[in-house]
DNA sequence: TATGAATGAGAGTTCATTCAT
DNA sequence: AATGAATGAACTCTCATTCAT
């Protein structure tokens, strides 16, 4: 038991950041379901009932958890894809796909398992509906900073974000028998572009 | 060592068929792990003891009935777009979406928990990898049955399904906030056609 | 199935032993928790129902089976020993630590089951409490009927019988590190000659 | 991957000790398969989740419970005899029955119970099977220690054993008619005798 | 405030026994 | 008489949550 008592808050913010961080390891592992409240506090090094004094229910460190992750990464990818100066929509597609599909690579599952309880959980669901929106919208605004501002931008967007999403899935879900990847991802970059190039 | 039943009378067979409906319907409803046992039983109108002599687990029963309902939507598809003749490209891509889009409406939810499912438990996923391969067969046969042979056939198929698929979520899953269905619609239609119409 | 119809009681005769062998078998591979009706019936060719027809519960075929069983092997052991003329006392408790050994290694574990049930069950506790007297009034005949006649005699041959069957747990039962058998199995012969050789 | 809690607060090993005794004494009342966990946890005045924090399951609180009882009767009996001096054979063979046999009324049916699970159940019978080998060793060593060395000692004092466990058999588990049980304790007294003075 | 032992409802599952066919 | 599907109480075990310390 170490002596030296740190500010009350500070120890505080470090254990519900520790707990944060051990469920969101967890729930990506393991899923929602297959994750218990004592393995998380195990995981995070503090008590069961230290859990409970910083959220209502398991179900509430879920959506913290991912919060938290979505709020990283979405900025994380709308930088990358701004930081590439000066703007040319190949590159920028190009760029787009790559990142999109390390984030999925690096986060462990994360983004299927929160697919997954989008579909099972009304009140996860109810929380991260918007979440789709947020990216969509990141999307759009570079896009018509740049001049890039063909009719039904939006729903141009969405479609392009599906395709490149499937390519994701493709990469990580199922194994699809006899499907060339290569030419999988060049079908798709073109049909990208196509989309937004008008 | 206690193998599950086979069932020789017809009164036998109907208590499983009941089994099986009442399990899928209330896996579509509330999902695997909010679905137990004794709801099924009272469901299906059977005694606990009953599930048990006709399925192994809980999961066999969720295995067996969503084989149940792949086999008749698949036939039901594929025979619906076999069905329209003469063979016409736009009206088959048409056809395509519609009858897509109907059975997910009318799935319940039960492709939506399947895909879950999938995510969520090894021998589900095991149980149904093959699925989405055999749905992308045959629509490459059916093309090429109608002379319809651009290069990479598969892949475009693919990235057809998964543009498909996309309107469909859109419709059913989440909402996103400003976008025009119609349009969307039209621009997933488009590119579709354009991928297979080489 | 067979149209000749044998006479309904002979048929009834042979499910009724059809069940006790399989009955019997099961007891004494897995035990009587461990043993189920619907496995004694499935191992009997008979159904279910059949079991409860001829015995009021599982713990009756176990007490009618082993019943059986010891009458068996009892009248067995008795004939045997009777048979070997003229009557030497040592060859006599030769072959009667053989003929035990033998009826144990055969039975199976029957008897180290009964044993068990024995301690366990009042009511098998109750039917084959006789059990072990009828064996040793048997030997104690014998010997009588040979001019074996110490002081005592029962005593002496209960005292016996327990050597003997101390023989049988060092053989079957446990492996006791660093005994040797031999020179083990000598002792406990000729502390019984020793007791009967007066 | 739960594992079973180790006691940490001094409450916790209150309630492992009390589920040990719990389940000990109806153990020996009623035998390993009439008694659930329910009727466990209710008898220790904990919860049946206590019972799952602190054993993997019912096996483990067999376990666990019978072999805090044997490691005290073993070393009891065995200081009992050793503290008898000077050391007398026949004193020595007096005490060793008396003892044993007060062990086992005091035992309220412990040995019997645990030698039939050795019998019946696998873990149980891995677990507990150099049992009896600890108990042979020290009578051994003791009988040395005084100076009695005959020839295959080991094997003469297993036979001592097993008679000593034949008259303890006779005064608990049958009732064999028309024994005298004080004729019989004295054959096995002078037997067990004749067997080490040599 | 932090701990972790304790809770207990409820899950999945088994099986001796019954009874409609 | 025979069948075997059906029963459902009882069992073992889990885990989100609480609360005495």
């Amino acid at each position: 038991m170490s002596d030296t008592r740190m500010p009350v808050q500070k120890r505080s913010m470090e254990s519900k950041k520790k707990i944060l961080d051990a469920g969101f390891a967890l729930f990506c592992e393991k899923g929602f379901y297959k994750t218990n409240t004592i393995a998380i506090a195990k995981r995070a090094g503090v008590s069961t009932g230290a859990v409970y004094s910083y959220f209502k229910d398991k179900r509430q460190i879920y959506i913290a958890a991912f919060e938290d992750y979505l709020n990283g990464i979405s900025s994380q990818l709308i930088i990358k894809l701004e930081s590439r100066q000066p703007f040319q929509l190949i590159d920028f597609v190009d760029s787009w796909i790559t990142f999109y599909m390390d984030l999925y690579a690096d986060s462990g599952g994360a983004l299927a398992q929160l697919r997954m309880m989008i579909v099972d959980d009304e009140e996860i669901r109810y929380h991260f509906s918007q979440l789709e929106n947020r990216y969509f919208s990141n999307i759009v605004e570079i896009l018509i900073k740049n001049g890039i501002v063909p009719n039904n931008l939006l729903e141009r967007v969405y479609t392009c974000c599906i395709l490149i999403d499937g390519l994701r899935q493709e990469n990580s879900a199922f194994s699809h028998n006899g499907l060339n990847f290569d030419v999988f991802k060049q079908q798709i970059r073109e049909s990208v572009i196509g989309l937004l190039n008008v």
